[in-house]
DNA sequence: AATGAATGAGTCTTCATTCAT
DNA sequence: AATGAATGAAGACTCATTCAT
């Protein structure tokens, strides 16, 4: 009986692993226990995956591309202002935190791993993705921002942020006001527009 | 006289110990490695620390001990705005980051180490010392915010971002200020000052 | 077919074991050894048992399951005097200190090891086997015993002190004749029968 | 400040050691511990003994020494017959055995120990004396014993066996009195004297 | 393809012993 | 003499990976 690999193991080890390498640190990650709670046999790992990095490689990457695959979709059909479509990245990225918190939590790392570039490559693909909407708001003027790249980066960092910090009586609606609104102007209070403050002096 | 346990040499560990698990994930860092560097005997080691897993820990809580110590410093010695003493603290947080990088590795997952109770329990107050530099910025009515402890939270994770992100030609400074402008005006276009977009309309 | 635990192999195992354990002290076996010995990986030892202990531990047991249970087959189909049933039994211990003399090191602590209460469980099964063929020569009034309880007690005592002292020249057929005698008759000149000598008069 | 070895201390550390072995297995036995509860520094310990084996063989050693010597001279004082001396030798182990149990159970051990050569001695020594007063009694007539030697090694091991199963309601006179009759006339009905049982057949 | 028993290199940890004070 | 910090050899145990079935 010739059997051929079968995808939808495949996402099930992925999910299971996910689930535990999101519980704890990577060196308490057993792949015994990954088998175990998938209910197929160690070896059977070995059929889809070269070994525990690279299962952990696959996961972090696999969930990287879904989500930048949906929004990149997202925005390519998006006709919204900058801001608007700024706002369609926290919402997808605040989503994604929500559903699948323990895939998110894994992005964070910045672990030393082999896979380490190809995650780095997608985060980068992330980053520039929202990098682009910011250009385009700043080429059409509704943004200003001296290092788009760098404003790239927080996006992500903010969603967490406001995920980990997790208090019960906020929404997700008031947690992307709040991130939005942030992005938008600031806290500084809205009469003294202009350089924020007092230059740092020493190196 | 007797030999006393010698705090330099506590320190001296947790410095190499800093430097290494810095370098590397905690799966990866040898205690063999961390003697051989500190130049000391690998028992030596449990004469200070009860294990690989409390010397990491000794090593972030006192570091982030340490920090948030020197701030609280910094900022009751200050008469700065809020805003000035905003940039303490990125810069604190800044300057930590780059030198225990993988500290959010652990920060992370609240179960794991017997410590994590008291880590989390020290980024508690760290937030709260961010928070309150914020409501005094709004009771001065240098700032508005609606809240001030979700943006507080927010503070150390755009430091995370911004270092993670590691664009080779940004300076510390560069860094600094990026994140305090947006912190301070956010990136919107001078002109259009009000609440942003389209508040989001489905669930 | 999926490879199955091999009962083969944790027999081997045992009967290795059992041979280091006997040669030297507990704490000088190494499990390297063993699993040298017994041409298996040392990762194999624990396939079978958790530790070094409980290898230890099952050793213990499982011989004195294999000696009692022997023991109360051959009694059981013994149409033998009691006597002649009491010698069965101290041929039997003989036989198995021969085996295992390390054995006593162990039995003696109540306390260290988590099977120990089962030793001991089985320890007062075989004075409770050996009881019960010294009531059985009472009640024949082939024996005369006040307390056959005690005196079950005594018979693996006098076997194992025979073979500490194991003087070279002594065969074990000696051994059990002398022990049987003493059991018989004991010591004093036949010709004064009667209660020893003086009775305790003090406290 | 010139200072002695202190012949306290050193009792003290044999006290404190034989609890401590006795009540685990000599490898669970910590220096450490030793040194702690005889609050000493654990150098100390390498004052007066030259290492862990050392410290054991002393336990042992010294313990049988004392009460070899003890022995000895209540039955060069006595003008009893032999049997009335066994019976002093075996009060003596019991009582030994009740007033310090530790030490009593340490001698039981056959360990191979470098040591064990000095306390094989000691040990042979207490038979040695032992097996005199049932030769004392053979030639007065008053025993009959085809080996005395194996018959000497035996009573400590009736009286450990008694200490060992220890039921609650037998006093030491209780004890002693089996144990003396059980040496004297054995267990057998008093009318069949002679010859136990059919001798072994096969090997 | 699937399995899980077998493996052994790799590490943490222990603890008897030493030695500077 | 007394101490206890320092040491590192020794060994138990883990777990990713392999492979025979």
């Amino acid at each position: 009986m010739v059997q051929r690999p079968d995808p939808e193991k495949r996402r099930l080890i992925i999910e299971i692993a996910a689930r535990l390498f999101a519980a704890r640190p990577y060196h308490e990650v057993k792949l015994d226990d990954v088998a175990a709670e998938a209910k197929i046999g160690k070896g059977t790992l070995y059929v889809y995956f070269k070994g525990k990095e690279q299962l952990y490689a696959a996961l972090l990457e696999e969930g990287y591309v879904a989500m930048v695959d949906k929004l990149r979709g997202e925005l390519s059909a998006s006709t919204n202002s900058a801001l608007e479509d700024l706002r369609l990245i926290v919402r997808a990225v605040l989503a994604r935190a929500r559903s699948v918190p323990h895939l998110f939590e894994l992005m964070r790392s910045g672990q030393t791993l082999p896979c380490a570039g190809q995650i780095t490559q997608h985060k980068e693909e992330m980053r520039r993705l929202i990098a682009q909407v910011l250009r385009r708001g700043i080429a059409d003027g509704e943004l200003a921002d001296p290092d788009p790249d760098l404003t790239a980066s927080y996006v992500q960092s903010l969603v967490r942020a406001a995920v980990l910090y997790d208090a019960p009586d906020r929404t997700d609606a008031d947690v992307e006001d709040h991130i939005l609104a942030l992005l938008t102007h600031g806290i500084a209070a809205a009469k003294k527009r202009g350089r924020p403050t007092s230059r740092r002096t020493e190196s």
